[in-house]
DNA sequence: TTTATTATTGTTATGTTATAACGTACTATT
DNA sequence: AATAGTACGTTATAACATAACAATAATAAA
């Protein structure tokens, strides 16, 4: 079906990708010599249990409520820069959210498609995309170093509803 | 040298593109039944007179400047929003700023080459870009309703000198 | 094990970006 | 001139993010 794409939505399996997606987060940190502290790993737990990004203020909150203690926004932006250094989550910025990543370590396009309707957000990773982004750089001498792609609309099954004919 | 690619470095040529500019929002005001008044006129001179993208609080200032009296937040998002509307200036996400739109009416990629160094903004329309993406986005059911593509690296310019053997 | 070093977190304050809500003034048409 | 619609003024505040410095915890070195 898709060749060169591969499409993550988030919540596809909830528990599992999260357990997953920690463990994975554990290796990379213990490879890299650095420390999954409980805020840390907290914040990537809760970015992947969430169905859509999370804003630093609405993290600040499922924090505080996790570790029945006031957390304050440094707190929170200390584990979620720590968390992108690292390559586990992203942060999209026109909503000033973040999400888990579902390819971390792996070269990729960091290309998302955020759903208007149901607010969900996928990550794609796409060489071709890549490619072509990387050889229209190359031909206007345009040395690139990262990329964030931002694609709005509607994600399949909102589409699926959508066109689906009403029935009232 | 390019096929398929338009690439717009705001500055190019400063007066001329301005004045051009601001004609050609005059011509689409008019024809849209809309006013472009003093101060939506002068916010999309200042973004257009700006070598890089200005931030809302910049402009409050300059616009302070120019019409000698106090102005607020919501009379410069006001203006904002309305060029935003009208395709004239876009937004980009990752920098909080906003930026004169070189092809307003036409269709095109909402792509940005962000240069990390000096701090400018290219936006690149082409076609083959956007054609991927849509089809991309056909394959795995995505209704793809708008875009916005931030590459950040090194302009022309900053990659010649950084490239360049130094000299000290 | 004690000390030194570094990394992490706590704490307070503040900076930056953006919008809500409501009232007033302008513009064009009748 | 009355009216309706659009734009702007004004105040307050929401939402997002960081600076600066003190305290503590983890790790390495003596």
């Amino acid at each position: 079906m898709l060749t060169n794409a591969t499409l993550v939505y988030q919540p596809h399996n909830h528990e599992r990708s999260t357990t997953a997606a920690l463990n994975r987060a554990k290796d990379i940190c213990t490879e890299q010599n650095v420390r999954l502290t409980t805020t840390r790993e907290l914040v990537l737990k809760l970015l992947w249990q969430s169905h859509q990004p999370l804003g630093a203020y609405q993290l600040q909150d499922q924090l505080a409520a996790h570790l029945n203690k006031r957390v304050v926004p440094p707190t929170v932006y200390r584990a979620i820069e720590f968390l992108l250094k690292m390559g586990l989550i992203h942060r999209i910025p026109s909503l000033n959210a973040y999400i888990g990543c579902p390819f971390p370590t792996s070269e990729h396009s960091n290309l998302f498609m955020i759903c208007n309707q149901c607010g969900s957000v996928a990550e794609v990773a796409d060489n071709t995309v890549n490619g072509l982004l990387r050889s229209t750089c190359d031909k206007v001498n345009f040395t690139l170093q990262k990329q964030t792609l931002e694609l709005f609309g509607l994600c399949p099954q909102c589409t699926d509803i959508t066109e689906a004919p009403s029935h009232d």
